[in-house]
DNA sequence: CCTTTCCCTGGAATTTTTTCTGGACCGGCT
DNA sequence: AGCCGGTCCAGAAAAAATTCCAGGGAAAGG
């Protein structure tokens, strides 16, 4: 970091508590951090969170919506381009993931910090949820038209297949401890976005690549 | 559950200040929700937390512990009683899928809250993990083993293959709600583990399909 | 029937922690 | 000089965790 002439602390403080206030969510979660320690972190002063984002709820609200906004914007660009290059329905999927690994990798913290709360079930998030999570579904929707459609799968089974779609596009970025404990993964590197998409690919492959009959094995 | 009679009282306090807890803390989550919640929730004394768990920390860990002891010997029964029946390989993952789906519909909000908790990034967090992780890893290596060698993929694809089964397992109990505001799902019946094992089942047979066509010299 | 024991209640006081507010300072700009 | 945005300090106010104490009442044991 460098130092802290009176000049660059300008105007810094706000962002110097957004980052503060990230790397202690991701420690302590958003309830276990206090707007002290926070402050503290970020080398700034109590009042300054309560003046900028109007307390400690409003930095939250704050940080969801920068997140989802930026997000979704990611969303709709990697739909455009993909469509705009004329890429095959499977390659759209593929090129979308990669630019939405590629957000959440820039936006690590942010990213994890909003998946974790999100997993809350309560009146702010339900409310978050439908406007921005509807918005995110419609686009899936939209995405997945054809790669459904070529496969002519079931609703139900289409419903599993963008659910583990998503998932496997947030899960190393809601828990990328476990990831790094046990498997010595690290999604933040570069490397982990190749070799992650190279598995994406795969899954993508596997999805597309086979007619719908089922080996039925014998139990149950 | 008998009415509240003067003896189901008795002794059901500590059951009664878990469920309520439990209930709570998916809710707002553990640092979000107060032991004056909790207690009042419960119908019964403040001081009765302390008490019997030493803390909001100590009931903290022992749900934790409670969970995964649960959890691991579900996981190994489970494995046992695929490996007894003299099941295919593929055949195992579905069984344990299916056991390892049944217990956290069994437990249904201690699984969410404990998953919930474990994407934090702190040490006790790390420390309550290590051991419970670890063997979890141990057990899904053996249980992958065969499937591994079957398929002769190179060991960082069997990693990510390992991850997505396990993923696979926990996503639905981890966010719930995401799944029930945006498809309608829920994870809590019966009907969901039904078809959700479907979709398992599927994923396994995708998985395996196209890869046995390859020669059997593949690398370890 | 009486006594002891154990689980729990009730209502506090105590202590620690946290958020928020009111005002002062300070350097630059007009 | 006088204003203004950004920053700092101290303390009020509120909330939360923990502990204390004085029992009630059912069950178990005599």
């Amino acid at each position: 970091m460098a130092p802290e002439s009176r000049h660059s602390v300008r105007t810094k403080s706000k962002e110097a508590v957004v980052h503060s206030a990230l790397k202690l969510f991701n420690i302590s979660g958003f309830d276990g951090t206090s707007v002290r320690a926070i402050a503290a972190d970020a080398g700034v002063n109590l009042a300054l969170v309560s003046y900028y984002f109007g307390g400690k709820q409003g930095l939250l609200e704050d940080l969801m919506a920068s997140f989802f906004e930026g997000y979704l914007s990611e969303l709709e660009r990697g739909m455009k381009d993909a469509a705009e290059s004329g890429l095959s329905s499977q390659e759209r999927l593929i090129h979308v993931a990669d630019k939405l690994i590629g957000y959440q990798q820039n936006y690590f913290y942010l990213s994890r910090f909003v998946h974790r709360e999100m997993t809350l079930d309560n009146q702010l998030v339900r409310e978050l949820m439908s406007s921005y999570l509807m918005k995110e579904k419609y686009l899936l929707d939209r995405l997945f038209r054809q790669v459904i459609h070529d496969a002519a799968t079931d609703p139900l089974n289409a419903d599993f297949v963008m659910l583990q779609y998503r998932d496997l596009i947030t899960m190393p970025f809601m828990q990328p401890q476990y990831l790094r404990e046990v498997y010595y993964l690290n999604p933040r590197e570069a490397a982990f976005r190749a070799n992650y998409l190279r598995y994406i690919r795969r899954w993508v492959a596997r999805l597309t690549d086979r007619t719908e009959r089922l080996p039925e094995t014998g139990l149950q």
